[in-house]
DNA sequence: GTGAAAGCGCTAACAT
DNA sequence: ATGTTAGCGCTTTCAC
């Protein structure tokens, strides 16, 4: 059957369309048009085509999520938490992966095509183009991640440098003073940020001395690698492990373990993002949660703010960071996640 | 600066909007025109309007993902794997949490407002009033689960059978004889398939025993608790936990560790997802991968080869399943992931 | 090869 | 309260 079509919803409740559509929409509209219209709309199963609504009102009620990469647990964490907020606002949700740089200034210049109201964004790197491009963009778009000050977007940013200070200062007071950081690429927004964040944190106590190693990816392998060049080399030397992330962190504590020293007992290890794999693994890995989930709702609730009131001024939002504690960095026991009612995720 | 719109164009390059229009998609036209019209537009910055486009031409460009649990980690998978083959064909991808079983319905009925030209299903439950959903749908949906034999809808799906095959014949081949499974809510597709193939597979050998729980979630939680009363009421009876998925897998592995049995040695346990928990445990936990990136993949190609052939016949793809082991289920050492080379997800 | 004009389906003036 | 009509921006006949 060829689609049904307000024409013929109008037709089919003897009204005109102008008629149809207000009675469909809630306008002014006699009590007896209304009925006949809804009911001619169900007999033909009548739904307004949206593009068309599109076309005439000028928005799409569509906003998007652009990420380098959708499957990064951190991302998809935001991605969750945007799609809520999203869902709610009665608006649909596009996915765009942006790849690299390039690809992400020539997606915000795509925004000019209009298939979407307005974007959340999280760029690898923010360039001077990418700036550019987001402030000429025809639909608002919200950064998650760093701007340049005088950039006039809604930005959400992590506190990472109180991340790292978290974890720090949780390690000194569990007696650690020799510690080693073991980061992943400092060119990208994550690795510069946390390592700028240890070192502050470091150095304000004197009693605390540290190493730095850089690793070529924030993955469980390289972190292997470099915690059993660093514990083989120094053993004794360190107390504690302190990974970029929660992958790097992961691969340390199996270092450890294949090396035959206790953890938390011979050397303490934390991770940061708070991923599952923290939650998961036997000890507990201690990791600064960064809030990603929190970022992407405020980035989401910012984003539908702007589209309400275009003219507001530009938000500039930082979550706060919070220090999940768990056995891999103290001594006593803590309960562990599974034995306790907190439920986890499901799997289909 | 207001929108540019293909007339700002026609009339910058001095010829008319259909010639433009024809200019701009490469039809004919005089290397001239294309010359003046190509011009015109790169100084305007002229986008053609996705709406307007869209309208015109019957199609938005935009496929639809919908699943109800957006987040769990065998539906990024899927996910990711969409967005790659969708990405590489110029449509764009949106996202749609389904809720429910009447949400589900629901949203394939909305599909008759057209804002997707086709979409990819993960329904929870295959209701009656889905699978009719489904058949009046305008655009085409494909679907990854279980359908009726006479829906004529294009179907993906796992070999949860074939899967649970594996894992007992592996567990049976390195000598374990006392089998318990660990499964989650039968009224779920996944809780009621692979049932049927653990029940299956053992019936198939008399010397294998077996015991089943049920266990309210597929969770970390969930599976410790059910771990916990079969190891304690019944120690040195089980030789293996055969879990329905990974979480509940996990949650066994803690289980047998804090009451001091050693695995395999004592015990044997495996999961089902092959997710990246299952790589970072420790031991690694012996899995089924039921090819969610696959079955994604494949999904996507379904639908595009719809796309571009209506009549086709429908087709059902049934994804191979494949047995990852690892340290969980065999007594000698295997290498753990972390010390080869395989490059794990990387995190921000 | 090019231009004029119709029309995709809808909503919002505008007139009645 | 209702009907007529313009028009959102684009592509595509159709006539030249």
């Amino acid at each position: 059957m060829a689609r049904v079509t307000i024409i013929d919803v109008a037709k089919r409740a003897g009204v005109s369309v102008a008629s149809a559509s207000r009675a469909l929409n809630g306008l002014v509209a006699s009590a007896e048009t209304v009925q006949k219209v809804r009911a001619a709309a169900a007999e033909l199963g009548y739904a307004a085509d949206a593009t068309a609504r599109s076309l005439k009102l000028g928005r799409t009620q569509q906003l998007a999520y652009a990420v380098a990469d959708i499957g990064n647990p951190v991302y998809v964490e935001m991605m969750g938490a945007i799609e809520r907020v999203v869902a709610a606002s009665d608006y649909r949700l596009v996915i765009s992966s942006t790849g690299d740089a390039d690809a992400t200034v020539e997606l915000v210049r795509s925004l000019g095509r209009g298939f979407v109201d307005g974007m959340v964004l999280s760029p690898l790197r923010v360039t001077d183009e990418l700036v550019a491009a987001i402030a000429d963009s025809p639909v608002p778009v919200v950064v998650l991640g760093r701007m340049p000050d005088d950039a006039a977007a809604d930005t959400v940013r992590a506190d990472s440098a109180r991340g790292m200070e978290l974890v720090v200062d949780h390690l000194v007071r569990e007696g650690r003073r020799r510690l080693a950081f073991i980061n992943g690429p400092v060119d990208t927004t994550p690795g510069r940020f946390r390592r700028d964040g240890f070192r502050k944190a470091v150095s304000s106590d004197p009693s605390v001395s540290s190493v730095e190693v850089v690793v070529d990816d924030f993955t469980i392998a390289e972190g292997y690698r470099a915690a059993i060049r660093l514990l083989e080399g120094s053993a004794g030397d360190l107390d504690a492990l302190v990974a970029a992330n929660d992958l790097i962190g992961i691969g340390a504590l199996h270092a450890a373990d294949d090396l035959g020293l206790r953890v938390p007992e011979d050397i303490a290890v934390t991770g940061v993002d708070d991923t599952e794999l923290a939650q998961v693994s036997r000890p507990g890995l201690t990791s600064v949660d960064l809030g990603a989930a929190e970022r992407g709702r405020v980035a989401a609730e910012l984003l539908l703010a702007r589209l309400a009131e275009p003219d507001r001024p530009a938000h500039t939002v930082t979550v706060a960071p919070a220090l999940r504690v768990r056995g891999s960095s103290i001594a006593r026991a803590v309960p562990h996640p599974a034995t306790s009612a907190a439920p986890e995720e499901a799997s289909a």
